[in-house]
RNA sequence: GGAUGGGUGGCCGAGUGGUUUAAGGCAGCGGUCUUGAAAACCGCCGUAGGUGGAAGCCUACCGUGAGUUCGAAUCUCACCCCAUCCGCCA
């Protein structure tokens, strides 16, 4: 969410913030801004000099009443009465604007960082590789030594995860689709394991304490049904509503009952019952979209339940930054992916993702950012598998980035790099729309300045005034997919599956995943 | 799901339609006094928006949303949340 005060100083930096995007709509729509809250701000004063002149009558009218004079009271009081409807005509035109203003607002992504920070470009091949890890394998895996007991060098075809995972009898497609349809997977033995394995480890990893060399995050297990707000907090709603699932109570299918009704509405239209029969119609809808009203949505991403941790507080400057991971089933409609990966569990409706989040000041969040990727990195790193690292390019990134870096890991069945993690800076964007804030240290403050009394007057402003947080989000790493790559760099010629050292602790003594 | 009681500034708490411009207290900040501190006394002390060069002025906000009224923290309706008890439940 951008700040309106900003724009209306200067909406040509949006505009082209929006044109780096590719986004000319979105540079259009800054125009509109302007002109809606010019009128706005019109309706508003206006409404409220209305209303100052009513509460002054409305108070003279108390004295006149208090004094005894009714003939003045009843006088003032006819006076208000008729300016009563300009008051509410102008309510209405000002809160009216202010509603198109916050959804057109709303509906704006971020603006990135400059270029070269951010490479311009229209497309994921304008991205950047900021660096590499390791190198293809040749199989069976042997590049990083990581597993000294692997079997001796002989080249083969690697197959696709799901060719393994079938052949090994624990990845199961068909029957996920016979209860929950496509894009679902039924994980079974050692694979159901090594999933679990590969939480686990992340989450373990993470947690490390820095003293201990770790990343230092707080592990957290949060809701994964959350509200309306929480969703706009993180900017999933409301421009990407079509992407997301909700539930409901089990209430809902009263859809049945109203069909019903209109049925019986019309073969009885014109009988005595017609007016009867609408009106239980007519509650049957109410009922049905207070049921929808009252929805929870089903997170994307835990991105969602760990940013809004700090949603509407202040928090003090000494508080951060604040690091927090979640390991949590996520969901996604991927209704814009129609006929795309369709094959295995590349993309599935529902997946495990750790998930990696940082609130900070607005001083430290580029530094975070590259502290988080680091982060998202070490996992892959530990596990041996080959990725790239990429900065995206601005006609890539996400509604709420300002910068992001993807990783992409090496998949030798599919012969290519696939996303496996996304790690983004987000500044104040996020924050606005949470109202998250922080309170500057007095220390801070205090470091500019000469000590005169007027200095310290503004000192003492500086220490009250709150700013934004700014908000980091990554993933570090999404367990599903990574389930596949460690299952396609790690495949042998029997089509059986070497567990990579450091999930063994994890896997009960098992260190290669066979077919029993 | 049912019953009852609640929801007022950072905290406590008064407030049954009009000097409420939300009393009073606590905490906090500044000052007087003091070698210093405490106490005492005096003053300041919510958030957001609009307007203005600034001082200031105006508007909204007493759980949320509608409504009644010339005027609502106060009256009406719906909803949300909290507490306690009951029922159901992993």
């Amino acid at each position: 969410m951008h700040d309106i005060r900003a724009i209306r100083d200067n909406p040509q930096l949006l505009k082209d913030a929006m044109l780096r995007r590719s986004k000319p709509e979105e540079a259009a729509k800054v125009d509109q801004i302007v002109a809606l809250d010019s009128a706005y701000r019109a309706a508003l004063t206006e409404k409220e000099t209305l209303l100052a002149r009513r509460n002054a009558a409305s108070k003279e009218i108390g004295q006149a009443m208090a004094a005894k004079d009714a003939a003045k009271a009843e006088a003032l009081k006819a006076e208000v009465a008729a300016g009563k409807e300009d008051i509410a005509k102008k309510e209405a035109d000002a809160s009216r604007l202010e509603a198109e203003i916050r959804k057109l607002l709303s509906e704006i992504p971020n603006i990135p960082l400059d270029a070269p920070e951010v490479p311009d470009g229209k497309d994921e091949h304008q991205n950047g590789i900021k660096r590499e890890f390791g190198g293809k394998p040749k199989l069976p895996y042997d590049y990083f030594k990581a597993s000294p007991a692997a079997p001796p060098l002989n080249s083969f075809t690697p197959k696709e995860h799901y060719e393994l995972g079938e052949a090994l009898g624990m990845m199961d497609f068909e029957t996920a689709a016979k209860l929950s349809g496509s894009r679902f997977v039924v994980l079974q033995k050692g694979l159901a394991r090594l999933e679990r394995a590969l939480g686990q480890f992340m989450l373990d990893t993470h947690t490390r304490p820095e003293s201990e060399g770790g990343h230092g995050y707080t592990e957290v297990n949060p809701p994964i049904l959350v509200k309306d707000d929480a969703m706009f907090g993180t900017a999933q709603l409301p421009k990407f509503a079509d992407d997301q699932f909700f539930a409901t109570s089990g209430k809902i299918p009263y859809f049945e009952n109203i069909l019903e009704n209109i049925d019986e509405a019309i073969a009885q239209s014109g009988s005595n019952n017609e007016k009867m029969k609408l009106f239980e119609l007519y509650q049957e809808v109410a009922n049905t979209r207070a049921l929808i009203q009252s929805r929870h949505w089903l997170i994307p991403t835990a991105e969602v339940p760990l940013t809004n941790l700090v949603r509407e507080k202040i928090l003090s400057e000494e508080e951060l930054p604040l690091r927090f991971t979640a390991l949590t089933p996520c969901f996604r409609a991927e209704a814009g992916s129609a006929g795309r990966d369709t094959r295995g569990m590349l993309r599935q409706h529902q997946f495990n993702k750790v998930e990696l989040v940082s609130i900070t000041t607005p001083e430290t969040s580029r530094h975070e950012h590259e502290r988080m990727v680091d982060a998202a990195e070490t996992v892959l790193k530990k596990l041996g598998l080959h990725f790239r690292t990429m900065t995206l390019c601005t006609g890539d990134m996400g509604f709420a980035s300002q910068k992001t870096y993807d990783i992409e890991v090496w998949l030798p069945g599919q012969n290519t790099y696939r996303e496996i993690s996304s790690c983004s800076v987000c500044g104040d964007f996020q924050a606005r729309r949470m109202d998250a804030r922080y309170r500057p240290s007095v220390a801070k403050s205090s470091e500019v300045g000469t000590g005169s009394r007027e200095d310290f007057a503004s000192k003492k402003n500086a220490e009250k005034q709150t700013r934004f947080v700014h908000t980091l989000n990554g993933s570090g790493t999404a367990v599903g997919r990574c389930l596949i790559a460690v299952m396609e760099n790690y495949q042998n010629a029997d089509g059986s599956i070497t567990v990579p050292d450091v999930l063994k602790p994890y896997m009960g003594g098992v260190t290669r995943i066979e077919r029993i």
